[in-house]
DNA sequence: AAAGGGGAAGGACATATGTCCCGGCAATGG
DNA sequence: CCATTGCCGGGACATATGTCCTTCCCCTTT
């Protein structure tokens, strides 16, 4: 993470969101633009939450690991959208880990100086409700998509997730073994489960399998099979 | 449902749970407090959402209906909880279906009033936005719950989940075969399925099938096999 | 170059869950 | 009282997924 000290830049993400007019002006001074780069964490569970952040910029994926050490995928999100608001109105340590998968650019601000500033603004208020109702809205669609689908559908969804930034431009659409591995914690399955899928996908001629790892080769054949991507 | 033209009991369910303060004066003439019979709808998925409502008494069971028509048990509530939140604050039809599992009681209010005297009272925004986090933060863990557990641990936790109330007192510890097809669907397995597990449930000693249906024998075996209730 | 180590893919088997269907029992109507 | 209908429990089989383990390949070390 590193701070991108330029006022200019910062104005015209929040006049391009329209969110200039959330933050009031004693609130302004306080707000900070932060670059991320791809694979970085922005937060980790268990970690006591500071920061609230805007993602103005790129794609970040969502994940919670459980006591026994499972990791599960919960969101893929894209612009725009709030990462620690749970955190910052319960008052807790952060509740899941947030990974960049693109260069991620964030304009993040003290939880002091909201709750100074921000606790009794409306306009703020109304708009933390707004964004945290649909993250729930979305939430309850993936839950009924992870327990309706399959494996493979699942899997299909994902690989169209990391391959991707919010813009569509491909990422690389290469993933290496290592990358494989989270995966199939991510999508909560086994390794084992993935890789006769992943074999499945070659014969379809889905993806390509070579020594570095998997190559995605045919990105609306996985859609036609992920039908709804629930994780974005 | 059929309103209660009570103003004392109103008053003292929001003494009781400390909300009297979040309604503005204008707002409390608005209130009228509901009764609703065991199985009775409080609201359907796809129909318009009016009132905002307050759960102060009894316990709900909340599900959705997919295209395909199962359906899949989202949670129960007992209070303190409110109903057709996320649906004021997005402005859409009501995304779940809400119904009485014992009598219930709430107070309700139409979103026109809301809107009128609430949309800008910072104390009401807080109140919202402290319930509907607490819901994500609760769906979060019935995600993941859903995902790591098998069926006869959703079973286990959905036969508590219905058979007492709020007040842990038995409701009645009975289940017709009827409403045990609903219960195959609520926890999105098939009722084949479903039967497999009880005769488990039966041969362990922790539930007891008849004529009428099946009947809870070992709520502290099937508490253990829960481990932890998702539904709540 | 030979030997060893580590990780990744896939075989073999076990378990969980879904689908189809049949036989029995109870309610209903004649 | 008997025949019909419909629902329910459970058998048989299919599919999805998990677990364990062996084999193979690449890289490092000697």
């Amino acid at each position: 993470m590193k701070e991108i000290k330029n006022r200019e830049q910062l104005n015209s993400f929040m006049r391009a969101y329209k969110i200039d007019c959330l933050f009031n002006p004693q609130l302004m001074p306080h707000l900070k633009l932060y670059q991320f780069n791809r694979g970085e964490n922005i937060c980790s569970q268990g970690e006591p939450s500071e920061y609230l952040y805007v993602l103005v910029k790129g794609k970040v994926k969502v994940f919670t690991t459980s006591p026994e050490g499972k990791t599960l995928i919960l969101s893929f999100k894209t612009p725009l959208e709030l990462i620690g608001d749970i955190e910052y109105v319960r008052g807790t340590d952060t509740v899941n880990t947030v990974e960049a998968v693109s260069p991620v650019t964030m304009i993040g601000v003290h939880q002091r100086w909201l709750k100074k500033y921000a606790s009794e603004d409306s306009a703020f208020l109304q708009f933390l409700l707004k964004i945290i109702t649909d993250k729930f809205y979305v939430k309850s669609n993936s839950l009924r998509f992870n327990l309706l689908y399959p494996v493979e559908v699942r899997l299909a969804s994902y690989l169209l997730s990391v391959s991707f930034d919010e813009s569509n431009s491909l990422l690389t659409g290469q993933h290496s073994a290592g990358s494989l591995k989270d995966a199939a914690n991510l999508i909560g399955t086994s390794y084992r489960h993935m890789n006769r899928v992943i074999r499945q996908f070659c014969n379809e001629g889905l993806v390509d399998r070579n020594s570095k790892g998997i190559l995605v080769k045919d990105r609306e054949g996985l859609r036609r099979l992920a039908n709804d991507n629930i994780y974005e």
